[in-house]
DNA sequence: AATAAATTTAAACAGTTGTTTAAAACGGTT
DNA sequence: AACCGTTTTAAACAACTGTTTAAATTTATT
């Protein structure tokens, strides 16, 4: 007869290490990462994950709760590709944020060229879906608070909550522009520059700077030459 | 017989009050920077537009050339609805940059929300195609490169360019967060702090504050208690 | 080994897509 | 009024979309 999961969608439980459910996951994340939800095809995904085309609305119903899946999936597999670092008590705040920064920008930019979880949680980003909530709630927010406690804690409680928010956006956003934007932060600096500059190390270092620059925790980036 | 048009893509010319083809680019332009390149249909434009569905093979060939066309006309339109500003001789340098970020974020976020020819400009930078690369040339460079000028005045050409490059683009950065990730930066922080802190001008007057501060060039927007 | 459930398969479904066609309507010129 | 190229139209095209079907196969349980 026919399969029990038209109406609930999904067997009961499929964890093994060559289960279709996983690959079609995998699949689908990269495709939705790479195309969009519209222009990825359940074919071509089912295609990559050699399994026929039915099997995806037997695991997930429909192609729109595969795309709910599978973005939860890629955000949960990077929260365990690169962890949040744990500091030390006494771990002086100036280095908490440099190491943020630094962990930040290596989720985001990865090691060579961003992975297709970090390029599918960027599409939910930029034009949020019935996903983004859930991403927000449990990947995005609970690094945001992060950094909030350290540049609160950096600043010695001396800024409102709104305050530190807004700098912690501020943080946020030079790092996100190198992901976000990155072809046409390609297209607007020389090559070599690119290539000399723009990497997570040194980016890590520069971006930590200008916002303890900005804070009067660290000498301005420019020598005044004539106060204005 | 059959038009001419089908090898050319386009009649002789026409640029009058109602022409179909400034219709059908105003439509097009919206519609996909709504719904992206492939999920918006050329029957939906043409509906858009009151035309008929051959109307774009008609006139631009097909829906990649319609696109292309699309995203020209975008900025063309934005360059004249907002353009840069323009400050007389002997203007300080600072008062340029407080300037020339509140009309970038003029231009970015708009009035109340972004119309759709920033929508589909961003469209473009986060997911290009043949169109960026004119995108970039034609309006994003020529922007970037005042801001390089105003701060390296700014810091009195005590740095290199590519120093200065990089400062530009935490400027940009801060200011492009709010625009791309506009809904999540909402979902982080409370609703009130959106409605009063976040329009163009209070952001304009952070952001150039945050910027001189790290340069030197005005206090730090922190007080600081302790030394490290 | 036999039975029942779970999974996989090939084929088909109905709907929509971009694009093309050939005829009709339009607008100006002789 | 007749002719011309230009524009607009309704209809059709083939290809592709997500989804469903019912049978075949595998897997597990008795």
């Amino acid at each position: 007869m026919a399969s029990i999961s038209n109406q609930k969608a999904g067997p009961i439980v499929s964890e093994g290490q060559d289960d279709p459910r996983g690959r079609i996951l995998s699949a689908a994340g990269q495709e939705f990462a790479e195309k969009g939800f519209e222009a990825a095809t359940i074919r071509d995904i089912c295609t990559l994950a050699t399994v026929n085309v039915a099997a995806v609305n037997y695991y997930f119903g429909d192609k729109h709760r595969l795309y709910i899946e599978s973005v939860r999936h890629a955000h949960e597999e990077r929260s365990q590709q690169v962890p949040l670092p744990e500091w030390p008590e006494g771990t002086q705040p100036v280095k908490k944020l440099r190491d943020f920064v630094g962990n930040m920008l290596q989720r985001m930019l990865g090691f060579d060229h961003p992975p297709w979880q970090v390029r599918l949680m960027l599409r939910e980003i930029l034009h949020p879906t019935d996903a983004c909530r859930e991403l927000v709630e449990d990947y995005i927010r609970p690094h945001f608070t992060v950094l909030c406690v350290i540049l609160n804690e950096l600043t010695d409680g001396g800024m409102s909550p709104a305050e530190v928010r807004r700098i912690g956006l501020s943080v946020v956003g030079q790092c996100f522009l190198y992901r976000a934007a990155s072809d046409v932060v390609g297209m607007l600096i020389p090559p070599n520059e690119k290539k000399n500059l723009h990497n997570p190390v040194d980016l890590a270092d520069y971006i930590t700077s200008f916002c303890l620059a900005a804070l009067g925790k660290q000498a301005p980036l420019s020598v005044e030459v004539s106060q204005k």
